[in-house]
DNA sequence: CAGAGAAAGCTTAAAGGAACCTTAGATGGA
DNA sequence: TCCATCTAAGGTTCCTTTAAGCTTTCTCTG
């Protein structure tokens, strides 16, 4: 899950991009409305958490500004204590939700879980594919009575691969959707990490297997 | 859209037809597992809902023999509270989601939406033509129930060619359209790759033939 | 109109290389 | 110290391309 923070406190914005990558999500921070606005247009992100006084653009500016283009992503803004027209103008704006500073981060979490959640209409939290199943509150991959505890970036990988299985996705499209927007990292590390999930897979004896296809990508596959 | 209703509770059963019928949905309810296999396999429904307790045949044993009969229509599973293990082999029988008894009616009809939802986004875009179908997405070319997965350009040239079916493709225009207006290669590299392309119809046994016709170029053209 | 010759089309085997895979070890945070 | 992540290097595989020899079709000439 890919989601975009945009806040312009630095302290701030650091405390949470941790909290909230410590809990598996991948997180692109920016600083003001002007990045807020380029990168949710062009990024593909799950949700967006926006603070509404930031420099350059105003969070709800960017909200208007992404509806308009027809960009639904869930939103969640942030507001001070006690803008309330903010806040009003914001959810007329087609914010999802909003949360008033200052907050704890577990709120924060049950938010975007909840965005999150609400936007898949209620799908169940456990994927599953072939003989396979991934627990998206424990990380967990099991077959059967077999379990695997995934680390972060092998469980980020095993969800992507689950939710789109029967399309081929490129080493650029994992990397771009795991390792964010803007990364120094290349072909290479996915191709380690797919080695890594493939190892996974036979210690549990699955029937599952990732296929690679030359020049196209990789998709997940049961045999018979 | 139509749906079947497996659900043993009489009183259940009637108000969330109720329901269903309210939102526009075309809904049979039968009462037990067995009528539930029956209809599911000759009624073309275009979603599922089992209970997985019912008289007969249990919810889980239908959709199990509903796959394995090769239907795939999606499966929302009813369980009762807690029934992890039922939950999980569920899912693992091609579940497409699950709810816990009880529920709200609004809760049902929401991942009804998402249920048939989710199956249209991921209906694959199929090329046709004559006997053959090219599936975009998996990059398979079929004959009836015979496979083969194509390499990127073989897969490139025989989307190009049934996109144009019934016109004539020249060398160059196949050069340009497949290897770049910029080129190093000549025409020979086409014909190696209409070659691999005929291996393939032949081994198919498909009626699809590429007709050639010189100083024109190639179409394809499908045997009566 | 027959036949030679040329051009276009076709097929196959094999070379070459890019894409892919795996592993060991370095790095760095909890 | 352990675990997750990343880097780098060597090994492997499969796709693409080359190249060579073959067949078919057209055209020109006697």
């Amino acid at each position: 899950m890919k989601l975009l923070y945009a806040e312009d406190e630095l302290a701030m914005s650091e405390a949470v991009v941790d909290a909230l990558e410590f809990h598996k999500y991948t997180v692109d921070a920016v600083y003001d409305g002007a990045d807020a606005l380029y990168y949710a247009q062009h990024g593909d992100y799950d949700g967006i958490i926006l603070d509404i006084m930031m420099p350059k653009r105003s969070g709800t500016e960017v909200l208007k500004e992404l509806r308009q283009a027809g960009i639904g992503t869930p939103v969640l803004l942030l507001t001070a204590k006690g803008e309330v027209e903010d806040r009003i103008a914001g959810l007329d704006c087609g914010a999802d939700d909003y949360l008033t500073k200052p907050f704890a981060l577990g709120e924060l979490l049950a938010r975007v879980r909840a965005m999150l959640r609400r936007r898949e209409d209620f799908k169940p939290d456990i994927l599953s594919f072939g003989d396979l199943q991934l627990n998206m509150q424990s990380y967990e991959l099991s077959r059967g009575s077999e379990h695997v505890l995934l680390p972060k970036l092998e469980y980020q990988l095993m969800e992507l691969l689950m939710r789109n299985h029967g399309l081929y996705l490129s080493t650029e499209d994992i990397l771009t959707k795991i390792w964010g927007y803007e990364t120094e990292s290349d072909a290479g590390i996915v191709w380690v990490y797919l080695s890594y999930l493939r190892k996974r897979l036979a210690a549990l004896g699955s029937t599952v297997s990732i296929r690679a296809k030359r020049g196209i990508g990789y998709t997940l596959e049961a045999a018979p």
